[in-house]
DNA sequence: TTGTTGGTTAAGCATGAAGTTAAGTAACAA
DNA sequence: TTGTTACTTAACTTCATGCTTAACCAACAA
């Protein structure tokens, strides 16, 4: 296992990127091969590619070759790695709210509506 | 209502940095001044400045001025819309499995386990 | 009013990311 | 075996990011 906190380095910033998300988002409905995935963006191949080697390092996405094609697959475990981090830090600030909520209300249950 | 690709980029650009991340968690568990906030790290003030930007630009992050301390807080509201995008394609790729499973189901019934 | 604290502004620098073109390779099709 | 397809590699340009230091300003404390 990977360094977590290198891991979420790439991971965000794969996703920072919105051709990026795109091919997330392409992919998320099923495989494709690279020059499918290239075909909506305005670019060359060589650029595309590069967007691809991000998404691989992040562990985002997954590929292999079979003859001369490289058919390339999501890999959702990573994605959940990333929606997790979000989620504690959310959890965290709403569970600190509710103490706070129990603090007032413990202290001044007078002034409560 | 700004641009949500764009607002999507701010957000995860803002949390492919670890230094970044790190504030999030803290403001995660109540508001701190900048001062504050910069302590734990090996950096110049206007560094962290900085990355108080990022987070800011992103609206993950909100502060205000009072006398010549500037309060942070962490806007849980942003964080979520990050969350949404990365679940979003998840069920979606949960889905496709879904339907492939099914579809397997009605084609070749006599293969089941 | 003088010093200290808390933050801000500006300028500069090193590195890396995002794109390009050009040339190369390996598989399949005729 | 010759051409086309599907990438791959390499070299290069441009712009953005993450820092730094130095100087500044405004609030509060003595």
């Amino acid at each position: 296992m990977l360094n977590q906190q290198a891991n979420l380095d790439l991971m965000f910033q794969a996703l920072a990127d919105p051709t990026r998300r795109a091919m997330v988002d392409r992919l998320s409905r099923g495989p494709a091969s690279v020059s499918e995935l290239a075909k909506p963006f305005d670019m060359s191949l060589p650029a595309v590619v590069q967007h691809l080697q991000a998404l691989e390092a992040s562990g985002l996405v997954s590929s292999q070759k079979v003859g001369r094609v490289r058919t390339c697959q999501i890999e959702p475990e990573a994605l959940s790695l990333a929606e997790q981090w979000i989620n504690d830090r959310r959890t965290t600030w709403v569970r600190r709210l509710d103490r706070l909520g129990e603090f007032l209300a413990e202290t001044e249950p007078e002034t409560r509506t």
